[in-house]
DNA sequence: ACGATTATTGTACCGTCGGTACGATTTGTT
DNA sequence: AACAAATCGTACCGACGGTACAATAATCGT
């Protein structure tokens, strides 16, 4: 990588950075271009020369978003291979992320499709990490089918889809309604999150 | 109700169907308040004199929506009150009105808080009509604990909500990812929920 | 039937924001 | 010094949510 690239690569960072920061601190449709532009030091004219609109900037940190949650599953799974202790951590981790990123979190419900304009090349790769994330949680399952820990009556990966949902539902319900709940069951957010990914647990344990 | 009061209620009506139309066709964002009143055929003026912003009109539908979703619950506990038949119920209608109102379903998930500001009476009402279909869920699980078709580890209040979110988080998912689940696992989107209606229902299942 | 009140309309307008145009200025390279 | 690329500042466009306001139409009390 030559001097401008580095250059490049750096500015485009720091733009990132900017964004994602007031993203997370007023709202991404409460955040303005002249904002980003602003807080990360460079002119508008410049922040739009590395990025075409403000959708490519949220792209981007969505890409950024999922690699990290990609590099802590994995990073998870190597200091926790067992059962059930693996998918805990998985959970966790997932919970985690959606802590650092509420806002972004999201899209993995919504958002994103499959891009069918090739050119989109920030919503290929954010689709391809995807998959490789599923494919993680997929390989792990297979050992446990295998050790006979759990029991599935799908293929793995429907399996490992159906559980990502279903995690992912209840981490997103448990922190937008976190008053509604504590209200409701006298628990806390992370009391319910727990016991729901208990509950998600047994639809795959039980034999038969 | 007086006939100025009938009038109005049809005002507002048209308003909100037009409203409902538009933001299904085109979305929420790409939909104008100018749309909004020529397709409801009044002027804008009269629109801002029955819905102060448009957030309020997203409201309202939003209301609308819980309020269906709440008699097509009833309803149809009422046609399947046994077990597991009333699950699949449930489970189907909440299908279901996804379908009809995928934009607004996302906030169950999201979207929708508690409203510390009293004088927002329509999220009020749209908590208080979420709580009556929390409280319908509730009592069909507490009857399956009773005649012991299921076993819960948590009040079933709280394994309402959960089931609730992962419920919800499963038809997001296979709605919002329709491609990459054909592509990825060879079964339809409907295939996938039913497989996922199951596999929750496996998670209050088995005894102890 | 008539005046007063209320509802509805049309139009013009404001402020904000995403995005563009473009010339000036800085920076880096040779 | 000279040239090219990157950066900058500023002015601007068009779309949109929302407001102001005067004019007109409908309703109602009497």
């Amino acid at each position: 990588m030559s001097k401008k690239e580095r250059l490049s690569a750096f500015n485009r960072s720091n733009i990132l950075s900017a964004a994602k920061q007031l993203f997370f601190e007023k709202g991404i449709a409460q955040t303005t271009m002249d904002d980003i532009s602003k807080e990360a030091d460079y002119s508008k004219s410049t922040v739009y020369a590395y990025f075409k609109s403000k959708e490519e900037i949220y792209n981007h940190i969505i890409l950024e978003n999922f690699e990290i949650l990609k590099n802590d599953i994995c990073e998870v799974l190597r200091s926790k291979p067992g059962f059930p202790d693996g998918y805990f951590a998985i959970c966790n981790a997932l919970m985690e992320n959606y802590s650092a990123s509420p806002l972004f979190f999201e899209s993995i419900l919504s958002g994103i499709k499959i891009p069918d304009d090739e050119s989109e090349t920030v919503l290929v790769q954010i689709y391809e990490v995807g998959d490789e994330i599923n494919g993680v949680i997929e390989h792990y399952l297979n050992y446990c089918v295998e050790n006979k820990y759990i029991n599935l009556d799908m293929p793995p990966l429907q399996a490992t889809l159906t559980l990502w949902a279903g995690i992912t539902g209840i981490i997103m319900f448990a922190h937008n309604k976190n008053a509604y709940i504590g209200m409701a069951t006298g628990t806390t957010k992370e009391c319910f999150m727990q016991n729901g990914f208990r509950l998600l647990l047994k639809s795959i344990m039980g034999g038969k």
